[in-house]
DNA sequence: TCGGTATTGTTTCATATGAAACTATATGTC
DNA sequence: GACATATAGTTTCATATGAAACAATACCGA
């Protein structure tokens, strides 16, 4: 059931209808899903990592000066499913939080050795996988793409 | 807390790191997300729809002869997932579903009179509402965003 | 025709999620 | 200082989800 079998039913654009296939927002979802698919088994299998564990390491990588409330803004995920990532990060030992000296309220949250050693390797994975998917592209595409997207964003923060 | 305000924390590529930013995958994520929360803002608002039940009918605005398991082909979606939004638009009465009569195991679905009303209203407003998001590109920009996308879908479905 | 296998769709169950309540700390006003 | 309000983060609770078990039907080969 790979691309190309089975589209009889696949019909024509009509007056009034939707085809989903020109529809931006769907086919954004569609693509970013499956990326996401891909990467989710890739984190899973080979480190026992979700997204959302994912992206707090990602970010603590480059980014050495971390809160929680911080992930939340930069990855848009609820508070509530950061505080169970971080927390399930450092249970394991690959992130430390640790209370502000400034406000206590507030926790600084780094990488331990062994989460720099995790993402050692895992970063180099991630971004391989990136090259082979974007490989069909041509640099300047690529650039328009990100660009392109660039824009929908701050668009979106606009109109939203 | 909109876009431009503080960024003192956001840092720069180090080498070794993962820059999110430059990272496709990411990147799309978080878009379709944001995409993903206007639109299913809208739908649960004033239709009280949710992503799985909207999927399927726009699938039934332009496919008349549609199936869950095309729908689950079509959308990527889990077929519990299918199964449920189905029923819960047949509970509404804006779809019926009757078994095949070549197929019993199958079940043919189609939009109700009142589903096609909905649907009259809310397809263009969901087009509206993509035509302002893509505002601020081109024609030409917007045709090869879809490009760069099926390209990436096709690249996918290689290296999956 | 019968027995084995595949397929469609539903249901069950365990888990992930977000909204809201909550705790603890900070800030601002009088 | 005391009270009201705001903020960071956790926990509780209700719901959405996917994996797997399941039921019903179809197909296929002897």
């Amino acid at each position: 059931m790979s691309s190309g079998e089975e589209n009889q039913g696949i019909p024509q654009q009509g007056p009034g209808q939707l085809d989903l296939n020109q529809f931006l927002p769907y086919r954004l979802n569609r693509l970013a899903d499956r990326i996401s698919d891909e990467l989710e088994r890739m984190y899973a299998q080979r480190y026992d990592l979700n997204v959302a564990q994912w992206r707090v390491l990602a970010w603590l990588s480059h980014c050495d000066d971390l809160t929680a409330k911080k992930v939340c803004t930069y990855t848009n995920m609820d508070k509530a499913r950061v505080s169970r990532a971080v927390q399930a990060l450092v249970d394991r030992g690959l992130v430390t939080r640790t209370p502000s000296a400034r406000d206590q309220r507030v926790h600084d949250l780094h990488l331990t050795r062994d989460g720099a050693a995790l993402l050692s390797h895992l970063i180099p994975e991630a971004q391989d996988w990136e090259a082979e998917l974007v490989a069909t592209l041509s640099a300047g595409e690529y650039r328009d793409l990100l660009n392109a997207m660039g824009k929908l964003e701050r668009q979106l923060e606009r109109i939203g």
